[in-house]
DNA sequence: GTTATCATGTAAAGCGTTACATGATTGT
DNA sequence: ACAATCATGTAACGCTTTACATGATAAC
């Protein structure tokens, strides 16, 4: 049994059977506003990871010489790289992820804050899941227009970010009211 | 202006801080019960940060003998260590962080998957989520009778998670009655 | 001429993990 | 004897990031 490669490598591998015949820096851009919201990754590893399947053999890539733009490569998956991809997804074991809230580590130590840069931490944790909020709602509402099977995953997927921020923001407004009595 | 250093050195300090006069090896005993939940460290880890804080002079380090136990290593912040968690505590830019859910970096290629693997991922995720509903419910509880300072904040902590494990819970249940029309 | 977009990488560095090592003491 | 708890590390590995490099075309 070969090591198991990192989560990265088939999120990468799904993109590519996603969206055939794009370059990597289309992927770049992709990624970047899909799934980035729950698994960003660099620039950088993503270049490494098309080269890395395209070496086990799971994508195969195309140079395609452009006229009004630099030459670029473009990937599909092969047949191999599918089954590893479905393989992937059957596996619930595969499903791991980390978890790491620089807020509510801040929040943690609130003790050693002085009261209004508790309220500044808040207000900042605030501002920034507003902001998703509204990311998210104008990402469900443009992806249930489209009637694709990949945009219904896609929006549900940020209405899971919705719903997410939407708890935490009514729990911004508790604990502040608990800590002004 | 020295490079940053990783937020898990803070976490470190700040512990320190909290609980001084503890051991390496009950200090990763409470990480793991407490701030494990938003900002996992390994034990491994733990340990190298308590040597760096010790060679930055953030904490001081004491050798105590036992005699029911072997010898252990104690720590309390010194008055720079104090400094430098009460600086890194009042820059709001430093409570940066990482999401990675492999749940929906699964979900997200739900398309590729056959009705009964979708069932079964999201079957695995409601049992994770009800897990944690359980977890930090009685941690909510039982730090809702203790009345110290560090209390307050890691009971809004646990309040936090639970909130969030529960309008995603919420989420699934959405899902399901969708994905079954 | 300079900025923006397209396009793909290299290099360096370090955070964090898993697996393993070591050894004392206590309880069964 | 053996397992469990206390206690602290070493070693290897690699994922992932940031910063930088390169160069083409297009637009202003």
């Amino acid at each position: 049994m070969t090591t198991a490669l990192p989560e990265s490598t088939y999120a990468v591998l799904g993109l590519v059977d996603k969206l055939p015949r794009s370059s990597g820096y289309d992927l770049v851009g992709v990624a970047g506003r899909s799934f980035a919201h729950f698994w960003p990754i660099s620039q950088t590893l993503l270049y490494r990871e098309l080269n890395r399947l395209a070496d086990l053999g799971w994508v195969h890539a195309t140079r395609v010489e452009q006229e009004r733009s630099p030459s670029k490569w473009i990937y599909e998956t092969t047949r191999p790289g599918r089954e590893a991809l479905t393989d992937w997804l059957a596996d619930p074991a595969a499903a791991k992820g980390t978890v790491r809230s620089g807020f509510l580590l801040h929040f943690f130590f609130a003790e050693r804050m002085r009261p209004e840069q508790v309220r500044s931490l808040l207000d900042d944790y605030r501002v920034v899941l507003t902001a998703q909020i509204d990311e998210f709602s104008e990402l469900v509402e443009k992806l249930a227009t489209m009637s694709t099977p990949g945009a219904r995953t896609g929006r549900l997927s940020a209405l899971h970010g919705l719903r997410t921020a939407q708890a935490r923001l009514q729990w911004i407004v508790d604990v502040e009211t608990e800590l002004t009595l």
